[in-house]
DNA sequence: TGTACATCAGTGAACGCGCGTTCACTGATGTAC
DNA sequence: TGTACATCAGTGAACGCGCGTTCACTGATGTAC
């Protein structure tokens, strides 16, 4: 695991490994728990302790991973929204990455996360903050703050409904469709 | 605690009881466990198994309370919204509800519930279909089934950003002003 | 009206589980002289 | 270059916890004759 390649008792990079661990095994849909990463990763149930302060500290990093990863799908290869389609196709975006990475997006999103220095709120806020940029560039006249609030409440709405199966889709094209169909349905209604 | 007050043994109305002590626990923000609502219904842990298949029975039970009241505050007191800022009290109530009884919200929502012959999947279907029929006599031309999905998917997407802190507020009138705010924001964006 | 009996709705002890966390420890590593 | 020693990064046993669920049981209730 380590550039080294130290073999047994020094791991070399154990806290990278752990993470990498977690988010394999929050992908595979298992259960998360600070003992379960251990084992997964081969080490003691307590070796994590030395590179998390507890479990909300491992849980907290792989959230700011998860953001990372999502600001990229979102802005990554893409231009900045120029149009109402576009900003749709980001919304299409934001719903495939919590399809798509399930147990992650809950880690994200499915608590409140209370402390007000965390890595985490200010992972979120740069999502909000990049929202905000791609609708006041979109709507210079309008009131950009406002539009961002809805724009992500719509898209985080409908991955959260999707997500728990209040609304279902037969495939991952047809979330998209439907999100899309919605985006758009929603922004023609004051015209 | 039953019609004829039978002591002791007999608890008369046990279901019912367990139903309303599981309701309270959650509003009082207490974790939810079978054992706990036993416990604080003062009776054994395994006195609800005469009346709940498993915790997800009693689980579902109380989210299709939750569905029913979600249901009451849309639709009590008030006509079918006849405009689009009587849409936005829609939401508004909505929100609302969300932050009000957080913990039952996230019972209703937060997990998936795959059992498709559920109550509680019939109770969210009620609730979408409320949403479509009002769209549907709001813009009779439009198409109504994405602009419920629409209109849904935004107001339960603030309600889980602000349950979840990603949204902050000072309080819960300053909620109901961003929440109308972002619903009429993004409703005229195409005109 | 009384009695035998079936059914219902509880009890309480016990099971195994996995969890987060603590503690004292020890093997490996790096550094100063 | 070798050695003493401090520090770092692991181990492994143990703690107490609450959980969901099972089991055999028993007290209370209602019904048929």
């Amino acid at each position: 695991m380590s550039t080294s390649g130290k073999s047994g008792y020094h791991h070399g990079d154990l806290r990278a490994a752990l993470l990498s661990t977690a988010m394999e095994m929050l992908e595979g849909g298992e259960p998360f728990s600070l003992r379960a990463v251990a084992r997964q990763a081969g080490v003691s149930p307590t070796a994590p302790y030395r590179h998390f302060r507890d479990r909300d500290a491992l849980e907290s990093a792989l959230a700011v991973e998860g953001f990372r990863d999502l600001l990229a799908d979102l802005g990554g290869g893409r231009d900045l929204p120029a149009s109402l389609p576009d900003l749709a196709e980001f919304a299409v975006a934001y719903v495939a990455f919590a399809l798509r990475r399930p147990a992650l997006f809950r880690v994200m999103f499915g608590k409140p996360c209370d402390d007000a220095g965390d890595e985490r709120v200010k992972a979120a806020d740069a999502l909000h903050r990049l929202l905000a940029d791609a609708l006041h560039r979109l709507f210079p006249d309008a009131d950009a703050s406002a539009l961002a609030v809805a724009g992500w409440g719509l898209a985080h709405g409908l991955a959260c409904l999707y997500l728990d199966g209040k609304l279902q889709a037969a495939s991952g094209e047809e979330v998209a469709d439907r999100v899309r169909d919605a985006f758009l349905a929603i922004a023609s209604v004051g015209s």
